[in-house]
DNA sequence: CTGAAAGCGCTAACAG
DNA sequence: CTGTTAGCGCTTTCAG
């Protein structure tokens, strides 16, 4: 029927008013008559017009195109965030174009040049530290940015994470109420702020008590490092307790200790991971954890992100959501606790 | 430092050449000279000139940007994918705008439209069900698109899929093998044609060999009803193996089995998914499966998109690459078999 | 409210 | 190879 693509020309012509009164139609706060956006209307919907975002972001200067850095998606934590920041996004009249951005420090320069080239009007970095650097080239450039699930010495940058610091320390908590007293941690990368403050948490909640760390390895966020992880802690003097810095992890390690080391969990160790991803409440692992509220995390970086888009001047905002304690089966429960 | 933008022209001022020059020097298979080239990718590099990619689409009437349609990142399958078909893409210049839509037919509807308005060169629909209507306007528009992990009748659609008749039939056979003579199915949803070709080619299978299903419930690819599937079909007269359409029910399908209803898999019923996700490698499920080859189904799916926006002659493709069997622990393993 | 006209930043003929 | 000249499709003053 139609040919490739219909103009604005093409439909003033069939309308019979300027080109110019066919833009205003489309564009959402401008003055029309009813009489002539009527005429509008109908021809577009004869022709099969549609404005074209490009050309308009082109001479607008906005693309409503939101650029979103993330490193890995094997963690299910990230695609569920990522759907509902894509639903989030669209519901705002907003796309989002993506990038995967591989840890390593070169890729991220890259990626940051290719999603300016696409003048996006704001970016969502997931889980991916940036240099101050970076940081500085997209204020130049005028590009809002969020951190997500990770936060920055930067007092500029905004960003929006759970309670970590508060999580880790619920975390221990836990354990000790649970009477353990060797109890261990399994870190994720060091280099992530919510290594840092998970851990920080937990280390002050075992201190206030009096305890301290019985043992502690790095398994990067990676699942065969965590698995390694957990056989050199348990290759001698087992922990009965050990926190794991993310579900993700935490699962290999559960399946590391029940079918390896044959080992009962929680009969003989406890775990409790952060998060509380999907698989976290499937009964096979039934992990006891610290959920990040996902959805409210979403909610609070759209709604930082598109004030900073509407107003440049609105100033950054770091939020820590609270994070809960969901009590399941991989730790003992303390007696007589119900939440 | 720099304002909010270089333009080319400030650039070729700056190099004392025309806009044009700039314009070439920064578009692939130009001809421009040595000398032209050093200069005024000095002046670039002083400035910090990037070309602005929304404005070239709107020209060259390319915006390589791939549109990605899918309806819900739960299944591990598809961040799985959504992750290799982002790099592969980026890995040839592509970027890729993604696009939830959720099952709901109006939905897909307005989400190609708002799609086209940003030019997409190439669509990617991993696994939604498109109307033929929808897959008309795509063609009259002059996009190509592939879908991914669903094939249509349509001729003229390109698709990529595992080949799941034989992969059903893989499993029937399997299963006869291991001597079950009570074997049921756990289906998806029916309007896939996934579901249908592995399950034709299941039922085949066992009539082959003069068997008939013992029972069949459906499940819709969701996780709470794959469970109440369960139920119902445990409820009397338990079958002694079942398939289920896809990895992702087949782990509820375990845990309901073992920890709801007090079965040992494989010892009282033999269990196999589809797709071998990642999970369904790790121990807890260490789930029988086929394996649907992510990084090819890609890698196909890229080939035949960009050959399409290479020439729009190109004609359509309908892959179904092999399924093979991963043999684990959810399912009875034959005597004598070595895959 | 409406049309005419001037761009947005860039690519693509076109002569030279 | 290079500069000049047209646009791409659209938004946005600017008169009226």
């Amino acid at each position: 029927m139609e040919r490739g693509r219909i103009t604005s020309a093409e439909v003033a012509a069939r309308a019979g008013v300027s080109q110019s009164a066919v833009s205003r139609v489309f564009t959402p706060g401008a003055s029309v008559s009813q009489k002539t956006a009527d005429k509008v209307r109908k021809a577009a919907a004869e022709l099969g017009y549609r404005p074209n975002a490009l050309a308009r972001a082109v001479v607008s200067g906005r693309s409503r195109i939101i650029g979103l850095v993330v490193a890995y998606l094997d963690n299910q934590f990230y695609p569920d965030v990522l759907e509902r920041l894509s639903n989030a996004l669209q519901a705002e009249g907003y796309h989002v174009l993506i990038f995967m951005a591989a840890q390593t420090a070169g890729n991220i320069d890259t990626v940051l040049d290719e999603l300016l080239d696409y003048q996006v009007d704001g970016i969502i970095a997931a889980s991916v530290a940036l240099s101050s650097d970076l940081s500085a080239r997209c204020r130049a450039a005028g590009v809002p940015m969020v951190l997500f699930n990770r936060s920055q010495d930067d007092p500029d940058m905004s960003a929006v994470t759970s309670d970590n610091y508060a999580g880790g320390r619920k975390v221990a908590d836990l354990l000790l109420a649970g009477g353990h007293r060797k109890i261990a941690h399994i870190a994720g990368w060091d280099g992530a702020s919510t290594q840092r403050d998970r851990e920080a948490g937990f280390i002050d909640g075992l201190r206030a008590a009096g305890h301290t760390l019985h043992a502690r390895e790095i398994g990067n966020f990676m699942l065969d490092e965590a698995c390694a992880a957990t056989r050199r802690m348990f290759a001698q003097d087992p922990p009965d307790a050990v926190f794991v810095a993310n579900d993700h992890m935490a699962m290999a390690v559960m399946d590391t200790l029940r079918f390896e080391l044959g080992l009962s969990v929680p009969g003989d160790v406890s775990v409790v991971g952060y998060d509380d991803v999907p698989a976290a409440g499937w009964l096979a692992y039934n992990l006891t954890t610290i959920r990040q509220r996902a959805n409210a995390m979403v909610a609070e970086t759209v709604d930082i992100l598109l004030a900073q888009i509407a107003d440049p001047a609105t100033p950054p905002r770091r939020e820590a959501l609270d994070a809960p304690l969901i009590l399941r089966g991989s730790a003992r429960i303390p007696e007589g606790w119900t939440q």
